[in-house]
DNA sequence: ACGCGTCACCTAATTTTTTAGGACTTGATC
DNA sequence: GATCAAGTCCTAAAAAATTAGGTGACGCGT
């Protein structure tokens, strides 16, 4: 099947996948649904649905299927980017900052970790695309 | 009704309005799909949809409904946010300037808006939560 | 007055997402 | 070997999102 985009339940899991690493049906079931909102069998019917879409894969571990993202996180957050904006990206920034209250602290890491991709980018010499 | 949030084509809508500012169905419509890939219907009942779920709001212009987009954008750039990360904004915008490819320039200028709000934070004495 | 274009409104079909039940398998335990 | 727990597989119903047709109103030009 062609690969579509993960739906919102489905974003859901691989948000658990990203985070835990490789997992088995239980294991992202007892992750998202500490209180049993769901069935243990909607969560692995949802993951059987991505690997077909291809979101995710699957490998045997004893008779269980351990799961794994195909779709990185970064992928995700760009497309969840587009969506809102059209890419651009420093707009975003302001209003992201505008949405969260972050803190000085915050703001200040934040501050370091630019400033550390800016150094990396004028030493690296960017091999292109 | 209460008040959903907006799924794919919603957003889609959505992001016309916040570029836009209040427009009709057929603005909207242009906007969109330049090449009628949706039928003008299509979109009119989007919009009629995102008004009951209190999204959008109309006010009548001629006989025309004008369309205000009720979620700003700021909004949902933090629950899109929450989807992919938990609210770690420090992770995301490590993950950020990963998954774009960000130039020296905007780097800079992203550094200058962060570097800015981090002014602003320290002289507007915060309140709270 | 008549037809044309634009618009809102009503309605419904189609597709996708979300949810979960029940059957069958397998390894472990008694 | 019967039972149990944990797994996958198959299936499908319910809900939500997406799409668009048809109808009637309204204003304009002829």
């Amino acid at each position: 099947m062609i690969d579509r985009s993960p739906s919102g339940r489905e974003l859901e899991i691989l948000k658990v996948l990203w985070e835990m690493g490789p997992a088995s049906v239980r294991e992202v079931y007892q992750r998202m649904c500490p209180d049993q909102e769901l069935a243990y069998n909607t969560v692995q019917t949802l993951l059987r649905i991505m690997d077909e879409k291809g979101l995710v894969a699957h490998q045997l571990r004893g008779r269980t299927f351990v799961y794994t993202p195909k779709h990185t996180r970064e992928r995700e957050t760009s497309r969840l980017l587009d969506k809102v904006f059209d890419g651009a990206l420093d707009q975003f920034v302001v209003t992201l900052l505008k949405s969260k209250n972050v803190s000085a602290g915050e703001l200040k890491k934040l501050e370091r970790i630019i400033a550390d991709a800016r150094r990396r980018k004028e030493t690296t010499r960017s091999k292109g695309t």
